[in-house]
This record gives C-alpha cells, sequence and structure tokens, in this order.
DNA sequence: CATGAATGAGTTTTCATTCAT
DNA sequence: AATGAATGAAAACTCATTCAT
C-alpha cells in the first residue's frame, strides 16, 4: 500500500523543492560560478544534503532545466487547441523566451547537455511544439520548410541576441523574436540551403 | 632595416602568437573553464609566461575577442565598396558566422563584457556595420527598422542556434542565417513593438 | 551532561586547537611567510581544513593574537587584587613579556592590526591594565603622567630590544624590563614634551 | 692608475643610488612586500639592473640598511666632542629614533639580520656609542651598569613601542624616548637582575 | 653593462564530493 | 535521513632569480 503514511518523505520533497529554488537563484544571481555551498545554505540545508537529493552539482542543474523544459511542455499542450495556429505559435515562443528571461538561465543548459533525461524532456517538448508547428503550418502562417526542431533550436535565440547587449532594456527580447519571427513567414522566404536537421 | 633589431623581441612575439592560438584551442575544447596552467602547457611555455604577456586571464581573453573583432572589422571594411549591398550584408554576415562557428568561442563574448579595450574595437565595428546597413537599406535590400546595433547583436544568433543541437551538421548555421536574414528583408515585415537599442 | 553530545565536534575542536598550536610553531620558526600549507601539514590535516577553520591566514593570525591577548587579560584580572599594587604592574609586565617571548610572535600583532575582534580583546586588556595602573598609581609606585595605553603600548617593548641582539641569553628581556621599569617609577622622572596618546 | 675617466662607472653609480631610493621608498609604503619589480620600475631601469647591482633582494636590504648605519656612526662621530655627555648621547637617540621614524624601516633590521657587512658596520656603530656612553657615565648622566649594547640596542625601542599604536601621533615616539631614557639615568636606579649581554 | 623575457616554485583560496557520526 | 567536517585537486596569480641577446 502505497497509500500509507511516511512524514519524513514530507520534509524531503519540501526540502528538494527548497533546493531546487534556491539552486535557480543563486544561479540566476551568480552564473554557473553559484556554489553548491551557497546553494544549500540558500535553502537553509546543509551541503550533505544537497548530495543526497542529486547525486551531483551537473544532476542539479539538469533537474532545473528539466523543470522549465516541463512548465513548457504543459504552455506548448495548453495552446494545442487553439483556434488561432499563428497565434498559438506566436504565444509559444514569447512565453519561452519569456521564461528564459525571468529565469536568467540560458548557461544552464549548456552545463546540462548531454544528461539523457533532459534530453527525453527535450523530446517530449519538441513532439509538443510539432503539432503547434504542423497546424501552423496547415493555415499557411509560416514556412514550408522550417520544422520542429528548427524551432526548438531557435527559441532561445531572442534571449541570446539581447544578452550580446550591456545594458539592454528588459522587453528588448521582443524585438528580436519579432525579426525571427518574420523570417518564419511565409512572405518573402527565399530558399534555404541546408536541410533542416534530422535530430535535435 | 627595422628587422634586424631586438632579435628577442622576435620570440617573445613568438610566444605571444603560440599563447593565443594554445588559449584559443583549449577555450575551444573546454570552455570558459579551460584553466591558465593548460594554456601555458599547450603553448610550450611556463605559466608565469602567460602573464607576462596577458596581465589576467581576463586580459588574454580580451586580446582573444579583441582579434576576432579586429578581423571582422576588416572584412567589414572590405566590402563597403561593393556593388550589391544586400550581398555584401550578407557577406558580412556570413562570414561572421563562420569565423564564430570554427573558433567555436562565443561564450568568450560574455566573459570579456565590460573590457574596454573590447568596447572600443566593439564600436569601431558598429561603424563599419553600420554603412553596410545604410547601404542596404537604401538599396531597399532591409527593412526599414533595423539598425547597425540589432545587426551586431543578431550576428552570433546563427552560431548560437545551432549550439543548441547536440550533433549538428558543421554548416547548419547557413539555415538559420538563412531563416535570419529572411526576418532582416522588407517582404513580410510586421511592425515590430520594441524601439531600437540606443546602445550596444 | 552536555558533555556527551556531538562526538565529531570533539574531532572539529581538537583539529582547531592543533592547527593553532602548528600555525604558532610554523610563525615563531619562519615569521610571517610561514605558509598556511606548511601549517596544515605541521598540523596533520589538508590545506582546506585550515580554511574551514579559518577563513583567512588573516583570521587565523586573529585567532592567535586573541588567545594570547586573553591570556594576558585573565593574568590582569587576576592581578587586580593584589595587596602590593607596584608587585602587581611589575608581574604583569613580566609575564607579558615572557608569553612573547615564549611565543616569539611579536611580528603577529602588526598582521592583524586592523581585525576587529582583535581590538576588542585589545580594549578589554587595556580596561584591566588601566586598573592595575590606577592603582599603582595611587600608591605613588609609578610617575602621575603615564597611562595605561603608554603601558600596553610599552608592553612588548623589552622583547623587541632583546631581538636586535643575534644571539642573546633567553632571559635578556629582564634586563630592559628593569629598566624600562626604572622608567616608570616616579623617582627621577623628568617631564614628557609629548601627551599620552588617547587611543591605542 | 685609477684616476683614469670612466665613464661608464657614473652611469652605474648613478643607478645604484637610484636603486637605493627607489627601494627605500618602495619599503617604506608597501613593507617588506616591495617587489624588485617594483624598486626598478620607480627606479626607472629593468629588473635584470638590480641583480647586477645588488645579488640578491636581502643585498639590497642590507645595503640601505648599511647607509642608515653609516648615517647613524657619522652623527654619533660628530657627538663625540660634545661639552655635555648626557645631552650628547640624549641627542643621538633622538637622531636615531628621528630617523628610523622617518623611513620606517624597522623591518628590514630584521631581514638582513646576520649579513657580515650588516655587522660590520654595527659594530662600528657600537663602538661609537660606547664612547658616547662612557662620557655620560663619566659625568654621572647615566646609570653605571648601563653598556653600548644596551644603548645600541634600545635604539629603536621608541619606534617600536609607537607602532603599536594604530594611528600615532607623529612625533609619539619622543615620549617613549623620554621614559625610556628616565630609566637610563642613575635617579631611582633599581639593580638589574640579567647582566649586560657581552655581544650584540 | 643593460635589457627584458622566461623560469618555476610558491602563495592563498575555492569547491565538489565523501564519509563518519 | 541529516549533519558538517575533512578531503584533495585545482585555480589564478606573484616573484626572486637567471640568461640569451
Amino acid at each position: 500500500m502505497t497509500t500509507s503514511v511516511r512524514p519524513p518523505r514530507a520534509d524531503a520533497a519540501r526540502n528538494r523543492e527548497a533546493l531546487l529554488a534556491a539552486a535557480e537563484a543563486e544561479f540566476a544571481e551568480r552564473g554557473i560560478a553559484a556554489s553548491v555551498a551557497d546553494i544549500a545554505r540558500r535553502a537553509g540545508v546543509v551541503k550533505g544534503t544537497v548530495f543526497r537529493h542529486f547525486a551531483t552539482k551537473e544532476d542539479l542543474i539538469a533537474a532545473i532545466v528539466i523543470g522549465h523544459i516541463a512548465t513548457l511542455s504543459d504552455e506548448a499542450r495548453k495552446l494545442l487547441g487553439a483556434s488561432d495556429p499563428e497565434a498559438a505559435l506566436r504565444e509559444f515562443l514569447t512565453v519561452a523566451a519569456d521564461q528564459r528571461h525571468q529565469h536568467n538561465l540560458t548557461f544552464l543548459q549548456t552545463a546540462s547537455a548531454g544528461n539523457t533525461a533532459v534530453l527525453a524532456a527535450r523530446d517530449e517538448l519538441i513532439g509538443y511544439i510539432g503539432q503547434l508547428v504542423d497546424a501552423a503550418r496547415a493555415a499557411g502562417a509560416i514556412r514550408a520548410d522550417v520544422t520542429a526542431i528548427d524551432v526548438f533550436l531557435m527559441m532561445c535565440a531572442p534571449i541570446h541576441i539581447m544578452e550580446n547587449s550591456s545594458d539592454p532594456s528588459p522587453s528588448l527580447w521582443q524585438r528580436y523574436l519579432g525579426i525571427l519571427f518574420d523570417g518564419l513567414r511565409p512572405e518573402g522566404a527565399s530558399p534555404l540551403t541546408q536541410p533542416a536537421p534530422s535530430k535535435p
């Protein structure tokens, strides 16, 4: 019976959440240089406890990244039934960029690159993106030669572009999302010399 | 006649070049975490020699970045007189992305963000880009609302997009440069909600 | 009853003591140039452990200095109730010089000059010295124009004088303490041109 | 014929003086941590040149110390014929402390302990001090049991005492020279338990 | 004689991770 | 399950000294 009460689990779960939140905050403030010790302190636990929950600093990063990807998957799923497929795709990209911007964590992506759990979450997200893209393409809202993988790969570009600026206005990414989205539309699309990637 | 003066300088200059090359290689392989010790070893010198040439790891990074920016400035200057302004701008973006791709060093940009020498080189480059952009705009090849700073900030986007892929084909960036450039063209351009940044 | 709690603490406390002892020994042998690595080796721990106990080399030095000052404060407090105030002050200066001599650490004083914890301990000590001085002055045993701060500042002088000798006899400092103490006594005291310092 | 002109020597001598001056200034500003490189830069020469003149950093320090000792020897010699032996001794101690204070170099003493050239200069100085002391003792101006070596060893004490203060007034040392000198006078002198050192 | 580049050992400090309690 | 002390490898940077030119 897994329904039997196990109070310690509640504590552990709370610690896990506290750690994820603390880690996000520390990484946002101090970049990849955030230390496990600082994260533990911020979460109100001791260093050893971090490693009980996440075998490795990399695992902790992966858990954060997976959380963000899952949020995006949820968002994409919600948008699947939308009546305007173009608006739905645009909304998804807006939400994705906004999330990346608010949790200034693009660098964590790199740090969790090969992690298999991240890859699985990513593939799930790409599935949802595929459905958004297919609907938009069917509605003539985006060019024919653009794929789900393309959109997934381009998802963070507005934030990356913005990060090249020394002192950007906080919503500057919207400008570049606009330009990018125009590039995705069928009007004025010129043929692409490179084929779409088969794997993300 | 000046070639006969100060032979030791030749050695020092050779070391400097070797260090820059070794540093680029190490940074490309191991990211920003590449250590000065490894760079020294690769260049065949001792750690202390690195610091004789570059007072700080950051200075070394800045020297690399400045080198790349200077190369791009040269390229842009060469393209200023081109007869086809659209092709010239596209060629510049192609060269820029190709350079970034061959020396997988986008992250060094971030690491040298505040460096004043880098800023100066950057501003010079933006000046040249501005001339390319003005010419292209005058020729009706790009949308009216796009500025030199926009182009500068977007320059690395194709590489960043490509880097999100686990196993990209080596010329995948060309695909995204194509999409991006389509976004820069006047056909099908939709109004941008965010104003252009006034400073890079 | 509290002695049975937290055995690991005992280990840590032992390490802390070992580190302080090792640091004193190394500093005595090699001066301020003694390295943290050597101190760790001597204490039988690893370098990292030093920094777990003392965040900084300076903190370690401060801990040593504070320990010595505290010992002197204890000594001074004990002497407060003595029946012969002159003997009490002389005894205090003797103990102080002897301590300084046995742990040849006058230079650590300089190295921990600005440390606030050291300053607090110092001020406490000066308070006790003040009481010894007042009692001695009231008994006519020392000149009227000498203050607690004077005595505190002069405390190490016998050791400094002795250290100027290449090969002193181990109790040579007593000779100079004698001369100094004669200078503090009312007999033959000539007026001082400089006022007493208001702060140590 | 050593009288033949050797212009290069003039340069070398000038460099030597510049180095000594620069070294004194650097040591005064940055303590024993002053680096040979900084000294060279300040003297307007290159690091290698420092080592041509002084085989070792220690040798450079020794040269400075010897210079100061020689100045004191000159001063002592001048005072030998003074009519008031007490005033002469007091003047010598005043000049000595003032010199130590103006060139805040007590720490160099320690760093050049053991150097044979320094020892020789020191012994010469002690000889002159001996004559001053003998004259003062003959005049009844100082206690019978005090020797030249005592005076030599005590010479820097006023400065050391003053250096224990965090923020001393610049002439505070005069206060402690006064107290110390009172200790050297015959009035109120109590017997010393330790014999005078036979060697400095 | 001077130059200044190279050396290499050394410094303090940081940090992810392990492990006894 | 949590604690927090210990580990040990690594990092950036400094400096007195040597030596080819």
